[in-house]
RNA sequence: GGUCCGUUCGUCUAGGGGUUAGGACUCAAGAUUUUCAUUCUUGCAACAGGGGUUCGAUUCCCCUACGGACUACCA
C-alpha cells in the first residue's frame, strides 16, 4: 500500500540556502526520480520577522543552477498549490481549531514574559520548565478555567495560543528509514504551540497539514528534526492522517573543530558554503560555489557522496547515475566534517572534461579584457594544451599566458642556468628555426635534437634557456607543442629578446 | 541540566563474528615530463575505552567517554 512519492524541499527564506540545505535537496530529488515520483518546493515562510527579501528567488535559483530542478513549487503550480505557507494561511487555523474541539488541544493564555519568567526560575534551580501534562493543570490555558471563561477572553481580543497537549505515559515507538528504531516517552515531550498569537501556524502545524494536504509520501529532512519526530507523528495521528515516512540526514559538519557547517567557517577557511554568491545586509559577500568557478556536476557529486554511497569504489558520477543507485537505507548516520580540499578535486575531475572549446569561449572573455585578439581555434588549442592543469576557468589565463604575450620578466631561478656560451648556442638555434620550414611539434623535435647530438650540445643547455625565452619561466607544456603554438617569428622574436635581456 | 542521535585511517567512507580491515581526498616517495602541473606507481595512516556473549569480536549486547542536534508564540 505504498503511494506514489511524493517529496518535498521546504526551506524557510530566512537568508540563502546552505550547503547543507542544498544536499538536503538533492536527496529529496535523488529519491524523488528514483522512484518516479515528485519533487516540489515548499516554502515555510510562517515566521514573518525572519523573512528576508530575494531568499526565496536565491533558493530557486539554487536548485535550478544545481541542476535539480523541483517539479512543483512557486511558478510551478499544481493542483496542490499554492506553495508558498503565507498564502495558506487561512488553511490553518481551521485544523488547529479542529485539534481543540476534539481534545488533542487548547488555548493558552501564559505570556512570553511569564513563560520566561517560569524557565528563569527553574533553571536557577538546575531545572527544565517544560510546558507539558505536570504543569499545564497550574498555567493560565483553557484547561485551567472554564469554558465560558475561555471564549470571553477571546472574544474580548484577548492574545492567545494554541498548545498541543501531548498525550501522557505513553511510550512512542518511531520508525526513521536511516536510523531504524527511535522511542521516545510522551511525558518528557512538552506542549508545543501549535497556532502562534499573530495568527500564524507555527512550523509544526504547517508543516504537518500541507504534508498531508500535498500528499507527501516520503518527510527527508536534516538531522535537526529528529526530535520534532514525536510531535509530528502524533500530530497526524491527532487529524487521523496516514504519516509520510521519515528520513532524517546526518548533519554536515565544520572542516576543522567540531559543531555545524556555518556560514562563518567559510569565510575564515576560504571556501564556499553557498552555492551562489549572496550579498549580505551588512554590506557584505558571502562567496557561493557558482561565482568561485565551481561546477554544478561536482558540487552535486561531492554532496551527494558525503553521507551517502553506493557501496562501490566509484566516485564520478552523472545525475542520472545517482538517480539510479540513490537509496536511503545507505545514508550514513553520522554527521560528515565538510572537506573543502575534496570538493576542489571533484571540481578538477569535472574541469578537466569539459570540452577546450567551450573552454575557450569562457577565456576569449579575460583576453578581449586584456586587449587581445587571437581565433578561437587558436584558443581553443591553448585550452587543450593546459587545462588538464586547471581546477577553475579562473586558472586559464595564468596558465596560459605566454600564448598570448610574450614574457617580460624571467623566473630569477631559471635565469641563473642562462651562462656564458648560452647566448652563442641560442644564435644557432635561431639559425636553425630559420631554416626550418615545417613548424609543427613533432618536426621541431626531430630536428632540434638532431641538431642538438650533431653538434654535441647537452640538451639541458638548449631547453632550459629555450624554455624561458618563450615562457619566462620553468614551466608549461611540451615545449616543441609551445614553439608550434607561437610559430617561427614569434618563436625567434622571443629567443632574440631573451639574448639581449639575459646575456 | 533534560531528551534524542551518533562514534572505522587527519577527512569522506566500504566492510562485517575468523579479512594482510578495502577505496578516495590530503600528505610523502618514485616514475614520466631534462620544466612546472597533470598522470601513474608505491607508501604513511583507523575499528573511542571498558565489560560481557562467543572457540573467536572491529562487527552483537551493556556501560563509560566523547561528539552532535534539539530543548522559542524560529524554522
Amino acid at each position: 500500500m505504498s503511494r506514489p512519492v511524493r517529496v518535498r524541499f521546504a526551506p524557510s527564506p530566512t537568508g540563502p540556502l546552505h550547503i547543507g540545505g542544498v544536499r538536503t535537496a538533492l536527496f529529496n530529488y535523488l529519491f524523488a526520480k528514483k522512484h518516479g515520483g515528485i519533487f516540489y518546493l515548499r516554502i515555510e515562510d510562517t515566521d514573518q520577522n525572519r523573512f528576508v527579501p530575494g531568499a526565496e528567488e536565491y533558493i530557486i535559483e539554487a536548485l535550478n543552477w544545481c541542476g535539480i530542478p523541483f517539479d512543483e513549487g512557486i511558478g510551478k503550480e499544481g493542483k496542490y498549490g499554492p506553495y508558498r505557507q503565507s498564502e495558506r494561511k487561512a488553511i490553518y487555523k481551521e485544523y488547529a481549531l479542529n485539534l481543540v474541539q476534539n481534545g488533542w488541544a487548547y488555548y493558552a493564555f501564559d505570556t512570553a514574559e511569564a513563560l520566561d519568567k517560569l524557565r528563569a526560575e527553574a533553571e536557577a534551580e538546575g531545572k527544565a520548565f517544560i510546558y507539558n501534562h505536570a504543569t499545564r493543570g497550574t498555567l493560565d490555558n483553557s484547561l485551567t478555567i472554564s469554558a465560558e471563561e475561555t471564549q470571553r477572553r477571546i472574544d474580548s481580543g484577548e492574545e492567545y495560543v494554541i498548545r498541543f497537549k501531548i498525550p501522557t505515559d505513553e511510550t512512542l515507538h518511531l520508525k526513521d528509514i536511516i536510523r531504524g528504531d527511535i522511542k521516545f516517552e510522551s511525558n518528557l515531550l512538552d506542549d508545543k504551540v501549535l497556532f502562534k498569537s499573530d495568527g500564524m501556524p507555527t512550523y509544526h502545524l504547517a508543516n504537518i497539514v500541507d504534508d498531508h494536504l500535498m500528499e507527501t509520501s516520503h518527510v527527508i529532512r536534516g538531522e535537526e528534526w529528529l526530535p520534532s519526530l514525536p510531535l509530528h507523528v502524533l500530530l497526524y495521528r491527532a487529524f487521523g492522517w496516514e504519516a509520510p515516512e521519515f528520513a532524517h540526514l546526518p548533519l554536515i559538519l565544520k572542516p576543522v573543530g567540531n559543531g555545524k557547517l556555518s556560514k562563518r567557517d567559510g569565510d575564515k577557511l576560504g571556501f564556499p558554503v553557498f552555492p551562489l554568491e549572496w550579498k549580505n545586509a551588512d554590506g557584505t559577500t558571502s562567496s557561493g560555489y557558482r561565482e568561485e568557478g565551481y561546477l554544478p556536476e561536482a558540487v552535486v557529486n561531492f554532496l551527494a557522496l558525503l553521507g551517502w554511497n553506493p557501496g562501490t569504489d566509484q566516485e564520478l558520477f552523472t545525475l542520472d547515475e545517482l538517480v539510479q543507485l540513490f537509496d536511503l537505507e545507505r545514508v550514513h548516520k553520522a554527521g560528515a566534517k565538510f572537506d573543502p580540499e575534496k570538493n576542489k578535486w571533484f571540481n578538477h575531475q569535472y574541469f578537466t572534461r569539459q570540452d577546450s572549446e567551450a573552454l575557450a569561449h569562457q577565456l576569449s572573455h579575460v583576453l578581449l579584457e586584456k586587449g587581445i585578439y587571437k581565433p578561437i581555434e587558436y584558443i581553443t588549442e591553448v585550452v587543450g594544451l593546459v587545462k588538464e592543469r586547471a581546477t577553475f576557468a579562473k586558472e586559464l589565463w595564468n596558465l596560459s599566458d605566454y600564448f598570448f604575450t610574450p614574457p617580460t620578466t624571467y623566473d630569477e631561478k631559471a635565469v641563473k642556468n642562462w651562462k656564458q656560451e648560452t647566448a652563442a648556442i641560442m644564435e644557432q638555434l635561431i639559425n636553425l628555426l630559420q631554416n626550418t620550414l615545417d613548424f609543427s611539434s613533432s618536426n621541431l623535435e626531430t630536428v632540434i635534437k638532431a641538431w642538438m647530438e650533431e653538434n654535441n650540445i647537452g640538451m639541458g643547455k638548449v631547453m632550459q634557456p629555450l624554455r624561458l625565452s618563450l615562457v619566462g619561466a620553468m614551466k608549461g607544456p611540451h615545449l616543441f607543442d609551445i614553439m608550434a603554438m607561437l610559430g617561427k617569428d614569434e618563436t625567434i622574436n622571443r629567443i632574440q629578446n631573451a639574448i639581449v635581456k639575459l646575456s
